[in-house]
DNA sequence: TCTGGGGTCCTCGTGCCT
DNA sequence: TCTGAGGCACGAGGACCC
């Protein structure tokens, strides 16, 4: 097989620079997208100001703010990082066809048959003149290799690892550098004596087998950078969802109303995106973070918010206000930290489909969704609100 | 430090069927 | 009729990513 070119375009601090970008007035300060630090936020981003005070992603907002006190919080706005991201995407299209998006922010490119730094350099030009925007380039032969020159490049970078050079440049990283190893792969690593990804390539096969399971032949070629992973453009959502954390823990009784909010979200979602799903997914986490989730798939498909939501109420009574759980409040009240909804085995709507004999989605509700999908489009989500809705549901505090 | 939201993929346990 | 093995689907949870 010939060698392919592979680029992982990855934009600096996206949100933070978008926010500098639409007020040139934060140019130099510390800047921290995020919500209130009273509220129970994480950091979404935050610029390279913000990084010297110790400030990361997905920190605690309240750590955030007694890192770096004089920082400027802005609240995240999606739609327009996802109108920016767009604007990118259309660039890297010019260099490439073979374009996978990883997220708001990242993509490979695959540009065989080109010289890497020089497309990646083009690339970079491109989009700092056309949207202001500075993107990192790593290139490599394979995504793995380019995804780590990226990491090792930021912020601003563009370098290049040959396959060659792949053993060499990992040798000293320590383990958790390498994409893929998280926090606790990397602890048990340690436990194993492993620090570095030099000391992963003196390892045998069969040990990454022992240690890693069915995942153990990728990890032995990770870590001597060899990755025959193909690119994926654009491939079709396997699952939605929508999910709440509460600004204080709230009593299990009381959140009927939250759990019809987020399967209505989920509902439109799915309608939005021309989709049915199989199943219905609550996850509910409790003050002491413990997580669990319930699910249920259905012999039918659907994108109708009643079915969703009747589901989701059946597991949540079953599961959830029914059951000998510990309660966490001294009142003997079960609370609550965070509830959500998903769904999952998604399909087109096109496909073809097994209905119930009473198919839910009767012409006339097929209709009364578009209504009011429409609607909420034009006149915001609280235009036409349902009666069981109109107590009870929080203000979502993540979303400007 | 006191831990978001939205995803994907993998593993493991369990129940069902043959 | 009972039992166990193996395959499979499904549910639940964990790890990871941005």
């Amino acid at each position: 097989m010939s060698q392919r070119t592979v680029l992982l375009c990855d934009l600096d601090a996206f949100f933070a620079a978008v926010e500098i970008l639409d007020r040139p007035e934060l140019a130099g300060k510390p800047v921290i997208v995020g919500h209130d630090p009273r509220s129970r936020g994480v950091v979404a981003t935050c610029n390279y100001e913000a990084r010297r005070y110790g400030v990361r992603s997905a920190m605690p907002m309240a750590e955030a703010v007694r890192r770096c006190p004089h920082a400027v919080i802005v609240p995240p706005r999606h739609q327009r990082y996802a109108e920016m991201s767009r604007r990118v995407m259309e660039i890297y299209a010019r260099f490439t066809p073979l374009i996978e998006p990883v997220s708001v922010d990242e993509a490979y490119l695959d540009v065989t048959g080109r010289p890497g730094l020089r497309v990646a350099a083009a690339i970079k030009r491109a989009v700092l003149q056309e949207t202001g925007l500075v993107v990192s380039v790593g290139v490599g032969p394979n995504k793995f290799l380019a995804k780590l020159a990226c990491n090792l490049s930021k912020p601003d970078g563009l370098r290049e690892i040959r396959a060659d050079q792949a053993r060499a440049v990992l040798a000293p990283l320590p383990v958790d550098r390498l994409p893929g190893i998280g926090p606790k792969t990397a602890a048990r690593l340690r436990d194993l004596g492993i620090e570095t990804a030099g000391e992963l390539q003196r390892r045998p096969l069969q040990w990454f087998n022992a240690v890693f399971g069915s995942r153990g032949p990728l990890m032995y070629r990770l870590a001597r950078g060899e990755d025959d992973r193909p690119l994926q453009p654009q491939s079709r959502a396997k699952s939605l969802s929508d999910e709440i954390t509460f600004d204080r823990d709230r009593p299990a009784a009381a959140l009927l109303p939250v759990l019809l909010a987020c399967s209505e979200q989920v509902g439109r979602r799915l309608r939005q995106g021309g989709c049915l799903a199989h199943t219905v997914t609550i996850k509910v986490r409790f003050p002491s973070f413990v997580t669990i989730t319930r699910s249920r798939t259905l012999p039918y498909s659907f994108d109708d918010d009643a079915t969703i939501y009747r589901t989701a109420r059946e597991l949540y009574e079953t599961h959830i206000l029914n059951t000998d759980l510990p309660v966490d409040d001294p009142t003997g009240r079960r609370l609550i930290r965070l509830l959500g909804v998903q769904v999952s085995g998604l399909v087109d709507r096109s496909a073809p489909r097994q209905t119930t004999l009473f198919d839910p989605e009767s012409r006339q509700r097929q209709r009364l969704h578009q209504v009011i999908d429409d609607v909420r489009r034009r006149f915001g989500e609280r235009a036409l609100v349902r009666g069981r809705r109109l107590h009870g549901r929080p203000r979502r505090p993540s979303h400007a």
